[in-house]
DNA sequence: TCTGGGGTCCTAGGACCC
DNA sequence: TCTGGGGTCCTAGGACCC
């Protein structure tokens, strides 16, 4: 038998993460919104209750939070990035093992822990949570992390569980399978959910005992190996390393669009900057950088363009200021005079660590540069992002993204630090 | 009529996830 | 008027090369 999996997840996150700070959110209808403050990304329970759904844009919403009194916050991910911290600190003891899947789920290796009642354990875990952070969880509990992903579903959806599923149990396994439809299977999106339920496949249970050989006529090895997670068969570990990144991303929609070179540059060059401190901070280096931008595509009567140009850094850097250059070799091929750009980004792709980094046959001096982008950090580390700018970010930056709603940055700024008074 | 094969790079987009 | 950002993996066509 193989050791079991659980999957930990906070209910409602981001909202948990407004509560904790602020009693009044407690019991009344709340949502979260998008950077950009474009739609709602999270919602209370209460909130949910009131038929709002991931992703409804905050315009369409105007009049139901009105009418109801909805509370609304814009995103505050230095507060939900401290609190996810702490979160884990509390579940250390309980697990040999994790994987810090997203910011608020986290899978965990039992090995060692199977002679325990797991539901208690997990109950245990979530008591710790909820005592250091005040944040709800559910557990889910299975032999594979797709089974535990659908544990975890089930604990949450179904009060019967109260907050704990344990799929390992015959029974419950295929009670929990015959209900989930197969689209709310991780894994599964609209596409595969469509094919399949056109083959008559249209739970979790009726995917489990598909033929491994049309799974993956279906939906390739993808498929295939998720058929067999769902069997109890994992071919997915816990990684509790965390794997060498890829690429990376800075991309904004505008608060105004961008109709003119230079203010797309001031944008771009932000943009780049920040994709430069990311980098820092990981201690990488990039080989490639691509610009882009584009219209705004839910309007598609009006005139659309986009475009993306990717250029190629040598020697690789990890050079704001170059980052910034690069950017605009890529924006000048890329630029069309006559659009109304909404929204533009920074990629980094094919990163290295920094000492892996290749050598070029005359090395350049960069120790004054890197001091510079060390106390560019360092700055705007400790007095906020943009504090310490290019000039080709412009002054007046008009664009910049809207965040109205924004709690304050409670644990994470001392400034901001709430106060008790007796 | 028949008109190579294989490789990389670039751009674009789909599918999935949170 | 106002519709997120950041990842991974995969596919496909055109340009270009030998």
């Amino acid at each position: 038998m193989s050791t079991p999996i659980a999957l930990i997840d906070c209910n409602n996150y981001y909202v948990s993460c407004e509560r904790a700070f602020d009693a009044s959110l407690v019991g009344v209808p709340v949502i979260v919104l998008s950077n950009n403050d474009g739609c709602a990304i999270a919602r209370s329970a209460e909130a949910k209750a009131l038929g709002i759904k991931m992703g409804d844009p905050i315009h369409h919403l105007r009049d139901k939070v009105r009418q109801h009194g909805i509370q609304v916050r814009s995103s505050n991910y230095a507060l939900y990035g401290d609190m996810q911290r702490r979160v884990i600190a509390a579940c250390e003891p309980f697990a040999r093992d994790f994987e810090i899947y997203s910011i608020d789920e986290t899978f965990l290796d039992l090995a060692g822990f199977e002679s325990r009642d797991l539901i208690a354990h997990a109950n245990a875990m979530r008591a710790q949570v909820q005592l250091w952070t005040t944040i709800p969880t559910c557990v889910g509990i299975a032999e594979t992390k797709t089974l535990a992903k659908l544990a975890n579903a089930a604990a949450k959806k179904n009060p019967q569980f109260d907050g704990v599923a344990d799929l390992r149990d015959d029974d419950v396994r295929r009670y929990v399978m015959d209900a989930f439809s197969v689209g709310d299977i991780w894994g599964v999106g609209s596409a595969t959910a469509r094919k399949l339920t056109d083959l008559g496949i249209d739970t979790a249970g009726a995917l489990r005992d598909m033929p491994m050989k049309q799974a993956r006529a279906v939906g390739t090895v993808v498929l295939e190996r998720l058929v067999a997670e769902l069997r109890g068969v994992p071919s997915n570990a816990v990684e509790s390393v965390e794997p060498r990144r890829k690429g990376m991303a800075v991309t904004r929609s505008f608060g105004t669009p961008i109709c003119d070179f230079e203010r797309m540059m001031g944008a771009l060059s932000q943009y780049a900057l920040r994709a430069g401190e990311k980098l820092r901070s990981h201690g990488l280096v990039a080989a490639r950088l691509t610009a882009f931008f584009h219209t705004n595509k839910h309007k598609p009567d009006r005139p659309q363009y986009g475009a993306s140009r990717m250029v190629t850094l040598h020697p690789m850097t990890i050079d704001s200021l170059e980052l910034i250059a690069a950017a605009r070799r890529g924006a000048e091929k890329a630029w069309r005079d006559g659009y109304a750009y909404t929204k533009a980004g920074i990629m980094l792709d094919d990163l290295l660590p920094e000492e892996d980094r290749p050598r070029t046959l005359f090395e350049e001096d960069t120790s004054k540069r890197d001091q510079l982008m060390g106390a560019l950090d360092a700055i705007n580390g400790k007095f906020g992002t943009w504090t310490a700018v290019t000039a080709s970010q412009g002054f007046k930056r008009e664009w910049k993204m809207r965040s109205e709603m924004r709690s304050p940055a409670w644990t994470t700024n001392i400034s901001e630090v709430p106060t008790v008074r007796a």
